[in-house]
RNA sequence: GCGCCCGUAGCUCAAUUGGAUAGAGCAUCGGCCUUCGAAGCCGAGGGCUGGGGGUUCGAUUCCCUCCGGGCGCGCCA
C-alpha cells in the first residue's frame, strides 16, 4: 500500500512540537503541524513554518523556538534524520538519509503498478456532473475541454480513494430540443420537396428563425424520409412533433457517444431532464420550495425569491406565465435529487458563461434546507483553436464549428486530450493544432512519452542482453547513490502526496507538470550519467569485449533496472490519470521530415 | 452601471492554498551524437508579478482602489 512520505514527516514535527507544548514552552499547538517541500534543495527535503506561526502566542522569538524545537526532533532521532536545522526567519528544515529514500522504492515497487493510489475512503461521496452537451448536435473542440477536464478529475478522484459517480445531464426537455425537431423536419420536407409522393404536392417550407444549420441536419432530415417516406409531409409541422423529436434527440446522442468512445470518456449514469419531469420531480421541487416559504408568485408567473436567499440581485423565475417550468427548475429538482441520492458533494463542470447560475443554484439547496457548500462548481474557460499560432477560421454562420471528432482525428487522442489538460481549468486555453501535431521536441506529449517508451527501452534492452535481475532490497538499493537518482527517488515517493494535493484541489491539470519534470528529470539523468559520470545503466557495445559478463558491476544495473521500473510505472499511471497511453516503442508517423542529405 | 473570472520573462503558462533568491516550456544565442532511442542533454540572456495603497515576521497569493481584458446580468438553456 501507498505511504505519505509527508504525513510521516509531520508526525515527526508533531511530535518534538508536542514535547515543546509538555514541557511547557508554547500555550497551545496547531492540530497539524504545516509541512511542505520547499522549492530549493538547500532547504532540505521537508520544512515548517510552524515556529514563526508560534511564535507569537508563545511570547518568543520564532528562531529560538524553532530551536527547542529542533533540540527535541534530534533527541527523537532516528537513523533516517540526515540533518535538521533552522534557517531564515524560523524555518524549521529537515533532510532524510539517502537510506530513506532508497528504501522507498522497496515500497513503490511492492504496490505493484498501483504506486500513488490513495487508502479508499467512505466521504465525501461525490457526484461529478460533467460535458452534458446538449443533444442538438455533435461535440465541438470546446466541449473537449471539458470532456478531457472532468474524465480526468474523476480519474484523479478515484485514484484518491474518493467515491465518485460520472454523471451525463441530457438537456432533452425545453426549447433547444423542440427548435432541433423543428429543424430536422425542415430539411426533411426540403428533401421531400420535388418528389412524388402519393400524388400530394410538397409544399415549400422556410427553414426556421434560429434553427440548427449544421450539415447533419440535412443527413438526419434525409434518414427521416428514408424511414419515415411521407409521414410528416404538409405545410405546418406535424401537430405531434414528438417522434421527429425523439428520432432527432437519440441520433444526436448516438454521435455524442461516439466521440466519447473515440475519446475514452465514460459516464456512470446519463441523466435525462425529460425524466425528472415525466415522473413528477420538478413539480415536487416546485411544490417543496413552496412550502418552505421561498416562492413568489406575481406576473403570473412564479418566482424564486433568490435575492432573499443568497443575495441575488433579482429574483428567478421557476415557471413561466405559460405553466411551463424554466430550466432553472428542471435543474434545482436534479440537484435535489442528486443529495437525495445520499451525495455529499456535488461537484458540477460547467461553462464559464453559466457562471451567474451558480449563486442561483446554491439559493435553491438553500431553500431546500441543504448546506449550499455542498455544490462545487468548477467554471471551465473557453478555448480558442490556432494553428501556428494564429486564429483558426470559423465561420460566422450558426453550425460552422470545428467538431472534437475532427481535432481527435487530426492529432490523436493523446494529444488531444493532454493538451486540454496543460492549464488550469478556469484559465483561457490556446489550442494549437500544429504545436500538437507535431512530434518533436517542442510538444510536451511526445516529450512525456518519450521518457517512458526510454524506460521501457532501457527494460527491453536488459532483457536481450540477459542482464541479471535481483530481487529488491534495501543492500541493493544503496547502490543508487548518484544525486540524480537520488532526486528521481524523492519525486517518486512524493507522488502519493502530489495525487492527494491535485484531488483535493480538483485540479487535475496538475499532473500535466508532474508528469513533465518527472520525465525531464529522466531525461537529464540519462544523459549526465554517460556524459558527466561516464556511466550507464546497460554495458554499452564498446564495453563488451573480453570478459565483461565478470567484471560489469551488474549489482548496480540490476538496482537501477528497479528504479527505471519504478519510473517507468509512475510515469505510465500518471499518464493514464489523464487519458494519455504510455507506449512502449515511439514510432514516427510521417516520414516527412526525412533528411534529404 | 452591477456581479464573477483573469492581468506573472518576447509568447504560452506554473508557483505546493501566506513562505525563503518568483519557476518551466517555446522562441533567441552558444555548446554536446565512435549509436544503453539526439523525439534527447548542458549553458546563457530575459521580471518593479498591470499601477498604487493596506493587513504582518513575510504578499504573485488576502483586503481596498484605479487601469486593461474576458464573461454574465431573459418568463433562453
Amino acid at each position: 500500500m501507498t505511504s505519505s512520505v509527508r504525513s510521516t514527516v509531520r508526525a515527526l514535527f508533531q511530535a518534538a512540537v508536542d514535547q515543546v507544548k509538555r514541557d511547557g514552552l508554547v500555550p497551545a499547538i496547531p492540530d497539524s503541524i504545516p509541512v511542505e517541500r520547499p522549492k530549493r534543495p538547500e532547504h532540505g527535503d521537508y520544512a515548517t513554518n510552524v515556529a514563526l506561526a508560534l511564535a507569537k502566542s508563545a511570547g518568543k522569538q520564532p528562531r529560538a523556538l524553532a530551536e527547542m524545537i529542533v533540540e527535541r526532533l534530534r533527541a527523537a532521532g532516528g537513523a533516517d534524520l540526515a540533518e535538521v536545522s533552522v534557517a531564515g526567519p524560523g524555518f524549521i528544515n529537515l533532510r532524510l538519509s539517502d537510506g530513506f529514500w532508497q528504501r522507498r522504492l522497496l515500497d513503490i515497487l511492492a504496490a505493484d503498478g498501483r504506486w500513488g493510489q490513495g487508502e479508499p475512503r467512505q466521504s465525501p461521496r461525490i457526484l461529478v456532473e460533467y460535458l452534458s452537451a446538449n443533444p442538438t448536435g455533435p461535440l465541438h473542440f470546446a466541449h473537449g475541454r471539458h470532456a478531457a477536464v472532468g474524465d480526468s478529475l474523476t480519474r484523479l478522484l478515484r485514484f484518491a480513494g474518493y467515491d465518485v459517480l460520472r454523471e451525463y445531464y441530457i438537456n432533452d426537455a425545453g426549447n433547444q430540443v423542440a427548435m432541433l425537431a423543428l429543424s430536422v423536419w425542415a430539411r426533411y420536407m426540403e428533401a421531400a420537396k420535388g418528389e412524388d409522393w402519393t400524388g400530394v404536392i410538397v409544399p415549400e417550407v422556410a427553414f426556421p428563425e434560429g434553427g440548427y444549420r449544421g450539415d447533419y441536419i440535412r443527413e438526419l432530415g434525409l434518414e427521416l424520409l428514408d424511414h419515415e417516406a411521407g409521414r410528416f409531409v404538409g405545410a405546418d409541422p406535424p401537430a405531434d412533433m414528438e417522434p421527429i423529436k425523439q428520432f432527432a434527440i437519440s441520433r444526436c446522442m448516438d454521435m455524442i457517444r461516439n466521440t466519447l468512445v473515440k475519446f475514452d470518456v465514460t459516464f456512470d449514469v446519463w441523466q435525462s431532464e425529460r425524466a425528472l419531469h415525466d415522473s413528477g420531480e420538478v413539480s415536487s421541487t416546485l411544490a417543496a420550495l413552496e412550502q418552505a416559504g421561498f416562492i413568489d408568485r406575481r406576473d403570473n408567473a412564479v418566482w424564486l425569491k433568490t435575492t432573499v436567499l443568497w443575495g441575488d440581485d433579482k429574483d428567478r423565475v421557476v415557471q413561466k406565465s405559460d405553466g411551463l417550468p424554466t430550466y432553472l427548475l428542471a435543474d434545482i429538482a436534479y440537484h435535489r435529487k442528486k443529495i437525495e441520492r445520499g451525495f455529499d458533494e456535488l461537484c458540477d463542470i460547467w461553462g464559464a458563461d453559466h457562471h451567474g447560475h451558480v449563486p442561483r443554484m446554491q439559493a435553491a439547496l438553500k431553500a431546500l434546507g441543504h448546506d449550499p457548500n455542498r455544490l462545487s462548481v468548477l467554471l471551465i474557460q473557453m478555448v480558442s483553436l490556432l494553428r501556428d499560432g494564429k486564429p483558426v477560421a470559423m465561420g460566422k454562420r450558426e453550425g460552422e464549428f470545428i467538431t472534437l471528432d475532427e481535432v481527435i482525428d487530426e492529432i490523436g487522442r493523446d494529444a488531444t486530450r493532454f493538451f486540454y489538460l496543460m492549464r488550469r481549468h478556469d484559465t483561457p486555453l490556446e489550442f494549437d493544432l500544429e504545436l500538437a501535431k507535431r512530434q518533436s521536441m517542442d510538444n510536451p506529449v511526445y516529450y512525456a512519452q518519450y521518457a517512458h517508451a526510454r524506460c521501457a527501452s532501457l527494460l527491453r534492452r536488459a532483457t536481450e542482453l540477459e542482464a541479471p535481475r535481483l530481487p529488491p532490497t534495501a543492500e541493493l538499493f544503496a547502490r543508487l547513490n548518484l544525486p540524480e537518482e537520488i532526486a528521481l527517488l524523492r519525486r517518486l515517493s512524493d507522488f502519493p502526496d502530489f495525487v492527494d494535493d491535485a484531488a483535493a484541489a480538483r485540479e487535475p491539470h496538475r499532473l500535466v507538470s508532474f508528469i513533465g519534470d518527472l520525465a525531464g528529470e529522466f531525461q537529464s539523468y540519462y544523459t549526465r550519467l554517460q556524459k558527466v559520470h561516464g556511466d550507464s545503466v546497460l554495458p554499452q557495445e564498446r564495453q563488451r569485449v573480453g570478459n565483461w559478463r565478470e567484471t560489469w558491476d551488474w549489482q548496480k544495473t540490476a538496482a537501477r533496472l528497479h528504479w527505471v521500473e519504478a519510473i517507468r510505472q509512475v510515469l505510465e499511471t500518471a499518464l493514464g490519470l489523464l487519458g494519455v497511453s504510455a507506449p512502449a516503442v515511439m514510432k514516427r508517423i510521417g516520414g516527412e521530415g526525412e533528411e534529404a542529405s
